[in-house]
DNA sequence: CGTATCTTTGATACGAATCAACTATCGTGG
DNA sequence: CCACGATAGTTGATTCGTATCAAAGATACG
């Protein structure tokens, strides 16, 4: 059952994803296209793919629409502890630990394939390079969360929303998601504030310092980033966090 | 070549922690052992292992001292995102990724192995609980890595350090580095304060008024919680992310 | 014993939170 | 199709937490 044409079907931001990590070689693609096409699902807007506490036995792929990871303490403070954008892989291997520590919310309408742990387990013993894929995937995800903690723990709000905007341009340029200058951003301000730490209203003034500056335009859901330079070094963004993978 | 007697010999904090993530036969223990002796080597406070930028070609195991990672902006301002203690692994699977993009650098005099890739590929090949082991040491530094995250995000300076002395108490009593309620804290106010988000002044102020609240004494690098639950209180400290391992 | 590093204290400034409205947008049902 | 409530975005006023600046003690160190 193949997905239609070259443009790798319903799982092109998949595809594109993993051959930045790894190049993949027809076979390859052709197990990990099967092992996705027998585990498709979608979920609504707010709902919880998984719930923090969860034992999980399977790992997922997004293959279309965002998702966020976020913990919430006692009192309700929440944080966004990261975005999960299409093509990407929620917790793979993480079905070895007993359960999970934070939740994973659709923001958006989500399809994602969700692969058994046997099944994944399977492929990985198969298939060399999609393990490393994987095992990258993971890494990259770490390599993130690292360089959230910098963001929250040392740069000024300005530089901080800047920086999650370059961020999130840089992670959905190389899986065909950005059009020109322009990518979505389909999430609340709140939800941007509890991603960065803010609260909402300075947020708001955040970005509203952002739109004065001439750096972005952010409307419909949609962000423009007029000088991605000029923004990278307003965010002191350095991409090798995110260029991680290493050349064969 | 067996380390001393039934304690484990140098690696005793290594084959805790291991046997907390999952348990391991002798044979598990010997084959890691055996690595382990192979490649010991020893670093001085301030010495970098890993310098952002580098790639690498081998995981590190810790027997003994701390370590910590960190980011560092163009303009100075430093994040340690995260302290590396007694019987915790360096970047297992690292290797897999071009570049590095945080440095590690030992804070006290440290002791540990380094075990080249090729070597620890074997190891992982041969052997499946010690590579799920290491999988899960993985695992759990990006879990310890999201508390951090919301920790910078929305905690305040008191709970945000309340956490940080929690956190550290708990991990060092399972590789046995915990004497009653008290344990060594081998780092500078001014490190504390890059792994806090603070500045130095405030996290001074913010350690007094846990003196001055009864909950810690801090003295001497030596950190003595006295009322532990009272300080996970005031943290909003909840142990779930520590604990992950899968029981059998 | 003198010097560098670390810790502590005080005074002041500023960034971000909070509180309270108000406006705009969206979805929904009458 | 419009009225309505709910959700999201925006604005102003004020408070509070934390940074910054400056300097004094304390401690470790060669």
């Amino acid at each position: 059952m193949r997905a239609h044409g070259t443009d790798g079907g319903v799982a092109q931001a998949v595809f594109r994803r993993f051959n930045a990590l790894r190049p993949l070689s027809d076979e390859d693609t052709a197990a990990l296209e099967h092992a996705i096409l027998e585990g498709l699902l979608r979920a609504g807007p707010g709902e919880d793919l998984i719930t923090e506490g969860d034992r999980i036995d399977s790992v997922r792929l997004v293959l279309s629409g965002w998702l966020f990871r976020h913990k919430t303490l006692e009192d309700g403070r929440r944080q966004i502890v990261n975005f999960i954008l299409p093509g990407e892989t929620c917790d793979s291997h993480a079905y070895l630990l007993s359960t999970i520590d934070h939740s994973i919310t659709a923001a958006t309408p989500v399809a994602y394939a969700d692969i058994k742990r046997v099944r994944f387990e399977q492929l990985m013993a198969a298939n060399r390079t999609l393990a490393e894929a994987f095992m990258c995937e993971t890494l990259l995800s770490s390599a993130i969360q690292r360089e959230w903690v910098i963001n929250l723990g040392r740069r000024a709000a300005f530089e901080r929303v800047a920086h999650l905007f370059c961020e999130i341009f840089e992670r959905l340029r190389p899986v065909g998601m950005v059009d020109g200058n322009s990518c979505a951003l389909p999430v609340t301000q709140m939800d941007l504030a509890d991603a960065t730490g803010l609260s909402v209203v300075h947020l708001n003034r955040t970005i509203q310092e952002l739109r004065a500056s001439g750096l972005i335009v952010l409307k419909d859901r949609t962000l423009t980033i007029s000088d991605l330079e000029a923004l990278k070094n307003a965010a002191m963004y350095s991409p090798n966090y995110l260029q991680l993978y290493r050349a064969k």
